[in-house]
DNA sequence: GTCTGAATTGCAAATGAGTCGCAAGTGCAA
DNA sequence: TTGCACTTGCGACTCATTTGCAATTCAGAC
């Protein structure tokens, strides 16, 4: 959630390397993208902000795939049929981590809630509690300014 | 999510009308197999289990959109990209109220929580607080089955 | 019970997000 | 530098959901 200062190119290229996956220009710009973007980001929302930059639909499309995959970004649907990507946590603990998701029925805006704002009652319920089977937790409603 | 006996005919159609919606032979189809139906249930579930009586698929699914609308279901996805149908609470009280959903990341499997499972850590937070503005609650994760 | 206008249906065509195939271009390790 | 697997661009394609429209069926008024 915090967001560390601004990566470097060469901070981008490293961890994309690292993933095993080649530095090209469009999957660095989806990349920067996301360490930018303060929430979860839709697809439609990004190839819009990327497509003056040149980048083709499918590339944008298949470069967040990537990024799932690779277990540097996550996929998600937060209750509203739009699939919307976020960074996951860096090697060095530094980004996104396993927060709460809230998000308005009304505008669809989007908000990352701080960890342990939701706490799950760990009822007993098979060998492994609730609590620790559980790996998201989203919200919906009406956001402040809906309300 | 506990089920009163099953409805009657008069029952179903007292609901549609009560709702402004004509009690037609699809719609009563729709309306029964939610009311027996122990969690949400997607469009494509219900338009299988309901071709075999003949009822197009459209109007199924025009008939989820107009119950849901009506204010009788609910239209919630829960994270996989799917739609899914549950009944709102009868106005007598007897149905399905606000409980929390979970959803299996690996088999897809939608269970029902007892409500009160999960707290929402009441911060402040604008004029209402968080837990007031919440209107549902969904978790996702490994079932018992797959874990 | 009949009648009548509005709601609803069935079926086919349209939409739109997301995917895929493939030929051309590019990153990167040797 | 070179070679080749990985990527890209772009069009075609898929598949869930929506929509148009003429035909049919409700529901409430005679
Ligand atoms: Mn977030
Ligand atoms: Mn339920
Ligand atoms: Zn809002
Ligand atoms: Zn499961």
């Amino acid at each position: 959630m915090a967001r560390a200062g601004k990566p470097s190119l060469d901070d981008l290229k490293t961890r994309l390397r690292d993933a095993d996956l080649r530095a090209t220009a469009p999957r660095l710009a989806v990349l920067r993208f996301l360490y930018e973007a303060p929430t979860p980001v839709s697809h439609a929302e990004l190839a819009d902000k990327l497509a003056p930059e040149g980048w083709d639909r499918a590339t944008v499309y298949r470069n967040l795939n990537d990024l799932t995959d690779a277990g540097i970004a996550r996929k998600t649907d937060l209750g509203d049929h739009v699939w919307r990507f976020e960074l996951l946590k860096d090697t060095d603990g530094s980004h996104t981590d396993a927060h709460p998701h809230f998000v308005c029925d009304e505008c669809g805006e989007v908000s990352c809630l701080p960890e342990g704002t939701v706490e799950i009652k760990s009822t007993r319920n098979g060998p492994l509690r609730l609590k620790e089977r559980v790996s998201e937790i989203q919200l919906k409603g009406r956001c402040e300014r809906c309300n």
